[in-house]
DNA sequence: TGTGCACCCTCCCATCATGGGAGGGTCAAG
DNA sequence: CTTGACCCTCCCATGATGGGAGGGTGCACA
């Protein structure tokens, strides 16, 4: 299979297989006499649990992590679990902090005229000279590490 | 006020202030002769209005539009509350694809045992054979772009 | 056999917002 | 006058992704 026919069958653009693979997240392709990658089943079912993780969100990284434990049958399935559920946790905060914000505008714009005049509550809000909701400059958050102990 | 005071005056860290400045998100600060940074109370008003737009997760470009809208007095509200809403939307559905992934998440690893033993429904779905649900390369999402018409 | 098109290759560049760090100047307190 | 805390610019890195140039390959059809 070429690498055009591995990105339909896997829903992973031709670029991005290159990339995965430059990256070392799956195995080089075996290559044909012409230079060209050739893709085994074997291959498009890895390529294919890649993308659905990559779907969940995960990042390439625990992809990667989720691979080794794919392909170790001696794992155990709370590694597996944990590495999910640290996952669903990364995800809720994202969604708490989507949430924060959607709520905000919502609030604001429902009170916006979106007139032809220029009052306007949102850059009111905005642009208040209230102080007191000051955060310090974003700490780098503790980004999606896995069992940060 | 120097750059250092700045950052804390906004909540914007030193690193980010010299870039907004550099893309030309905000005017170049005067310079004292040590060629020091120098921010008026003005300046540090409309960093704390960038800093405000950023928390609400709006993206550089979008702010430029609403410094120009705050900026300028004969605005239509209308304009601001549809930069707003369709920013709304853009976080919505960013909200709903991670809403999807926590929901399948969450029923995969509810379902795993969490044992020694290596057998995993979360590892299965990702590796299943099955077809069904192939999407194709995504293509560029409808960047978060005004007022997609 | 030739030709053309669709495909593949590598390599480099861009994105977006953010931080790290090197190498060097400035300022203020002791 | 030294020391430490600032500030300056410039370059590099991140993560996942795409764009495109410059050039080779493979196949179908005339």
């Amino acid at each position: 299979m070429n690498i055009g026919e591995a990105s339909k069958a896997t829903g992973i653009s031709v670029k991005m297989l290159r990339y995965y693979e430059e990256i070392g997240l799956v195995r080089p392709a075996l290559r044909a006499y012409s230079g060209y990658r050739v893709y085994s089943d074997k291959n498009i079912a890895t390529l294919r649990f890649v993308r659905r993780a990559r779907d969940l969100g995960f990042q390439v990284k625990q992809i990667a992590a989720l691979l080794d434990l794919w392909q170790n049958g001696s794992r155990a399935s709370a590694d597996v679990k944990s590495l999910a559920t640290a996952h669903v946790q990364e995800l809720e905060q994202r969604r708490r902090a989507l949430d924060e914000m959607i709520a905000t505008l919502e609030h604001l714009a429902h009170n916006c005229h979106g007139d032809h005049r220029p009052d306007c509550p949102i850059l009111q809000s905005l642009g208040a000279e209230d102080t007191a909701a000051q955060k310090s400059p974003r700490k780098k958050a503790p980004r999606p590490t896995f069992a940060v102990a």
